[in-house]
DNA sequence: TATTGTTATACTCTATAACTATA
DNA sequence: TATAGTTATAGAGTATAACAATA
């Protein structure tokens, strides 16, 4: 039982900024290396994981839907997506990666070394470990209590 | 010995994809409650630590000089930094948080209910696995095997 | 000569508000 | 009426190139 909440929070905070500082610098870089803006590099990494509608992308990115407009008319101004009208609503319109788009994409992921060579100094076990740690602060863990579950 | 170098890292490497945008998105929010842009909020965090020259904050920012010129401009309009011309190189002007600048920085971090909410749900002993991993990936432990240091 | 900070410029990102075409 | 996407606009971030002052 931690008797005082958030003692060991400030030091984790500030590692947490400093990680994630490196992660991101790392990332913005290798998107450079592509000729990408960072939010460009994060549209493509996003759409990795399957085609989107633009205002679920916009949701997903945290920003207005207004930019995602300009976004992705320049991604596909450079072939890397493609927009595609909804079968089902004719409002929507669903952005999917071209097969350039996925090379960028993994061109980024794999230019990220910093990172990478960090994330190689983890053997297995403490790779599940991390993960484990990191999906417990940020993936919120389906927290929600299930429903009659118990409350000990 | 890990037979696939880069098996488990695919993995880990979304995971941290993931919670960066989390752990940005929460800190852009709480930025945004103050008033200042996420590249405003870094900045004052990163004076939180002590003044700075220009040109090392933008390095530490991993931005260009002179985007630092406008940045600063606009924190010390609104009186959240000081500049203050350097003792020792008349070239150089040092930038430091004013008492309003560190309350905003204080401000940001308590504001960060997402992530905080997240850490809280370690207890002292995962906290510290977490800091040590972290450490670990990113803080690139002086990697430089020590001149002479063995090679097993 | 090299470096620090700044300016000028151009492009990108970002949110707000207003518009259109659907639903 | 409500929603998806776009446009227009304005402010902020960003890199490049050039500059003055200083080292």
């Amino acid at each position: 039982m931690p008797e005082t909440p958030g003692a060991g929070t400030d030091r984790l905070m500030e590692l947490l900024s400093v990680s994630l500082g490196a992660y991101y610098g790392d990332f913005t870089v290798a998107a450079a290396a592509e000729g990408l803006t960072a939010s460009q590099g994060k549209t493509l990494s996003v759409l990795r994981r399957g085609p989107s509608a633009m205002r679920a992308l916009a949701t997903t990115l945290a920003c207005d839907a207004s930019n995602m407009t300009g976004i992705i008319d320049r991604l596909e101004k450079r072939s890397l997506v493609r927009r595609e009208p909804s079968p089902v609503d004719r409002r929507v319109k669903n952005v999917l990666l071209t097969a350039d788009g996925e090379r960028a994409v993994d061109a980024i992921r794999a230019g990220m070394r910093t990172t990478l060579a960090g994330l190689e100094t983890l053997d297995d076990a403490d790779r599940d470990v991390l993960a484990g740690l990191l999906e417990r602060v940020f993936a919120v863990p389906d927290a929600e209590p299930v429903t009659g579950g118990r409350t000990p």
